[in-house]
DNA sequence: TATTAATAACGACACATGTCGTTATAGAAT
DNA sequence: ATTCTATAACGACATGTGTCGTTATTAATA
């Protein structure tokens, strides 16, 4: 068998495309150009739209139906599996698989409002 | 004056390297072949890893003076700045902004160790 | 001084990524 | 049925990335 095409990273693109996609349910195209250059002072044109969710869907990010002649795509993946495979992937390529070194120093940086940290500490009691 | 070349993220492959060359500090191109295959299957061979620290230094990562003929390589930007630059990346693309968001992501995870609660607590007491 | 061995420089190449322009096609409007 | 228009398909291209092979250079050594 081939090599499963998915199992590929979401390119900075991509991933704006996705945060669309999984914000909105079923999205055309237009729905994503909108959305997106709503957002940005570099607009992207339609096609290049196109071909980053013509590439999704073939990594198998994202899949479609036809909506008349139009495409109506939706995510394949969601939002928080996707989140936690990235947030792996950081923890074992940057913090040598160390989650806490990872949060260490996310929460070290100066900046930290003492909401965050009651709401972190609410967190920890949870669990 | 031309664009900043600096300001580029480090690639996987990048990454790799600089991990090398935080831990070992003055290194030349063998350390870093040396470590890198100490540690994966496909090994690279030296003019891999010769481009890619000669891209590094050139997106001003790396810089190097002259041991004899020899280049010893040395970091440009500390390790830990690094990791925050690339987490707040993160938390920026992938998260909304939100540090909490990505925290929670993080240890909403179900296998988190106790070990693991305990030093963050003990780390949120610290702050 | 001539040969060898280590090291750096150069050039290359396939594939990924971001961004389009152009063309074909099929409903909608006339 | 013909024209218009929105949409998808196709092809393209510059730049980035991972990975070499080959060549030139220079210090060591025979």
């Amino acid at each position: 068998m081939t090599i499963k095409k998915r199992d590929r990273k979401l390119s900075p693109a991509n991933l704006e495309i996705m945060k669309v996609v999984w914000e909105k349910g079923d999205v055309t195209i237009n729905d994503v150009v909108e959305a997106i250059n709503a957002k940005r002072k570099n607009k992207l044109r339609r096609t290049t739209v196109q071909v980053q969710m013509n590439r999704l869907e073939d990594y198998g990010w994202l899949k479609h139906s036809k909506q008349g002649r139009t495409y109506v795509y939706s995510a394949v993946v969601e939002k928080h599996k996707t989140r936690r495979e990235i947030l792996e992937d950081i923890k074992n390529r940057v913090f040598g698989g160390s989650r806490a070194e990872l949060i260490k120093c996310l929460i070290e940086d100066a900046d930290v409002t003492p909401e965050e940290i009651k709401e972190l500490r609410a967190l920890l009691k949870k669990i």
